[in-house]
DNA sequence: CAGAATCCTCAAAGATACTG
DNA sequence: CAGTATCTTTGAGGATTCTG
């Protein structure tokens, strides 16, 4: 899996599962990203057949990013985590408050 | 995610939902983790409530590390990705091909 | 706009040694 | 056996600059 996406390709595909979007939209949204991390990110998603490139012929350029039916499918046990992560998050905190307190009671 | 479970987490998480194992068992089973990194993984699937930790009371001394209820639920999503990778894995190599061969001949 | 190239930093991983 | 402590190394990611 970590040859398949990087700490951004998940989300990345998710949004792209939506619909299609551009690079300096897929910046805006994944709040926090550089251009470097973006760029690594679609090239590799894209070296593994996951999304296509598309480049819109116009001026000034534009370059859009589609999600391919691979990536489509791959998009199901993705959404399976996420709910996995909704559904008990709650608990695992509970847990890790439990944790630290009887570890270190400063932090 | 990444919160929950390092490089390592997952497969750990795998082989304790097979059955309960010790420390330098788990160890063996991970060719090449360090016990720093295998240490490390362990405390914070602990930390999240995912696995406990058992002293057997034994000379010398023993730890047994087994799954939790909450971990075992998160086996399933798990699987889904390993069934996704092993009925995709072919496909994917064969667009990494595509890609490296029309970019860089040489690798 | 969509990147590639460069430099830099800091956190994670590895190696090693030590202990109850 | 089951770890912790310490030191070093490596490389992923950030900031910045440049370009078709």
């Amino acid at each position: 899996m970590d040859q398949l996406l990087d700490k951004w390709g998940q989300l990345i595909l998710t949004l792209l599962c939506e619909r299609p979007r551009r690079f300096n939209e897929l910046k805006r949204d994944l709040d926090g990203i550089t251009q470097k991390s973006l760029a690594q990110a679609l090239r590799r998603l894209e070296r593994n057949g996951l999304v296509e490139r598309h480049v819109l012929e116009q001026r000034p350029i534009a370059v859009e990013y589609r999600i391919t039916p691979l990536g489509r499918t791959l998009d199901e046990p993705f959404l399976a985590l996420f709910a996995w992560t909704a559904d008990h998050l709650a608990e695992v905190e509970q847990h890790r408050r439990a944790y630290d307190e009887g570890r270190d009671p400063s932090r």
